[in-house]
DNA sequence: TATTAATATAACATCATATTATATTTTCCT
DNA sequence: AGGAAAATATAATATGATGTTATATTAATA
């Protein structure tokens, strides 16, 4: 008995003489000649140590040691088949998983439908998104556990690459408030108004106050809170007026708001982030230049 | 991009360099020189069509594309050596599955000590064992629903190979009892006894009782039992003798039952019967042999 | 930057897998 | 039973996959 080694092939022959009762019709399914069959099943045989199929009137019936190995064979090139289909799912950008870490205010607000888009036209793929603080987001990247970071205030880290970017802001206020007929609010303007605002310690409040002060203008504090999104909410229910990110503000405009271009130029900083360690997937890549791009209408002009 | 298929060698290079952190290494591994490995690696890179792995200080980490697929190729390949490993069992006679269908009797008697013994040395080797009527067991075998049967009073069948057998027949008796000081015991003996038999349209009862017609002796009737084992049960309790197989005499000897051959000879008739239609596999062919031969000591001789 | 280790490439041998042509066997039909 | 038709096996041979050794190229490190 020769110890030789099972060829996919060869099952592949197996399991096609089985479901198509001869050799002839085996061969014809597999697109290959009659003789190529025969051989296939006669090492095949050869290598398993028992006879493989008995005649019936022309039939060829799976001997009781084939039947019993079926199972796992049919397993073995559903398996393949699947892995091959995979393969070409991931070629074309369709298959894989994408780990993404981002701020909070993300993660609702304008990331869903770009994922959702992204995943729409591409059934294979899968991803995770986990919200957090900025610090644990480099800490995600460093570790490698995460793909693909969307933070603020990065300062730059050796083993993570990242992309600055500056997202304009602008004032929003309740739709029927006077500010409407403005074409651009000032701090000024907004002197006689409660204002909402992130943080005390938030880079984009500093940068705020700073404006304010500048132009010598009145700043009343009414609320601080930690997201955009959650600002432009309490705006809606005209509970004052705000500085946020253009990004947000466009969510609301059919909920009660309206906005107007912020005079100075604030920018909102993020930072797109990943690991330079290693070696992003393709559905990675793709996924990061989609992001990019659908920030590009908000970003300020240099 | 080549729409190549993926080959098994390719697919174990892949998971030898992703499990052994560098190409030499997996090389080593398999047995076979660095370029093969280097070879299936970038055969396989260019059918899948993106990058196999990132190097890092010398390592060779696999990509996220190929760590999303591992986990099916670890399948394949554990499925495959699966196969190869039942199949060399199968070889040895060591795996598989055997169906039998038998007389009830059987498959509480003689037949389980010989399949514990045939299964021991077989651990891949599983069984059914269907204990039913003859004219139920001459089903299965037509139907091909079961490999190898034991019935009685089969009278032959196109589609069934039969081997038929005739088993001693001894009279049994409790231990204590008077017969034991006889070399063999006749009907005339068994006059004054009450008799424990099986049923009366069964055909070993109308070869007993012809036999105690021809020599005029008196048949007392006192219990009509289905199994030769019930009989030995009855007898062991004093309750009355009977005249019984003598594969079932000899089970009860250290239970308080005694035996002595039975004059005339009245033969146990049984068959081993398989379906003719389809070719048995080798460990049936193996077991059904081992049990002829099990029955070898209880034939009649010819 | 030089040295060394790791990997890729080239040229070629061998085996698996296909081909066509042909022999052999099995089935099926008087 | 005997013979035509179908199915399968075998032979001779081409090609691709997979292996070899020898050598060039690239990456890691002192």
């Amino acid at each position: 008995m020769e110890r030789g080694k099972l060829r996919l092939r060869q099952l592949e022959a197996l399991m096609a003489v089985s479901d198509h009762g001869s050799i002839t019709n085996a061969a014809t399914e597999l697109g290959i000649s009659q003789p190529a069959v025969s051989r296939l099943l006669s090492d095949l045989g050869d290598s398993l140590g028992f006879s493989l199929f008995d005649r019936k009137k022309g039939q060829m019936i799976p001997s009781q040691e084939v039947r019993f190995l079926q199972p796992d064979i049919r397993r073995v090139l559903e398996l393949m088949r699947q892995i091959s289909d995979v393969s070409q799912e991931i070629t074309k950008r369709r298959a894989g998983h994408i780990r993404i870490a981002c701020l909070p205010g993300f993660a609702t607000n304008h990331l869903p439908e770009i994922v959702a888009s992204f995943l729409k036209e591409r059934p294979g793929v899968s991803m995770t998104i986990e919200p957090d603080r900025p610090e644990r987001i480099l800490e995600w990247m460093i570790g490698e556990q995460y793909d693909f970071g969307i933070t603020d205030g990065f300062a730059g880290h050796p083993a993570v690459e990242s992309t600055y970017l500056e997202i304009r802001t602008v004032c929003v206020f309740p739709a029927g408030h006077p500010f409407n007929t403005l074409d651009v609010i000032t701090p000024a303007d907004m002197a006689t108004e409660n204002i909402i605002h992130t943080r005390r310690d938030s880079e984009f409040f500093s940068q705020l106050s700073k404006a304010f002060q500048t132009e010598k203008a009145t700043f009343n504090s009414l609320l601080e809170i930690r997201q955009f999104t959650a600002a432009c909410e309490l705006v809606c229910q005209g509970t004052g007026v705000a500085v946020v990110s253009e990004l947000d503000a466009v969510k609301y405009t059919n909920k009660g708001l309206d906005f107007r271009p912020f005079a100075p130029t604030l920018p909102h900083r993020i930072s797109l982030v990943r690991p330079i360690t290693q070696q992003p997937s393709m559905v990675t890549l793709e996924f990061m230049e989609l992001f990019a791009d659908s920030l590009q209408p908000f970003l300020i002009e240099t």
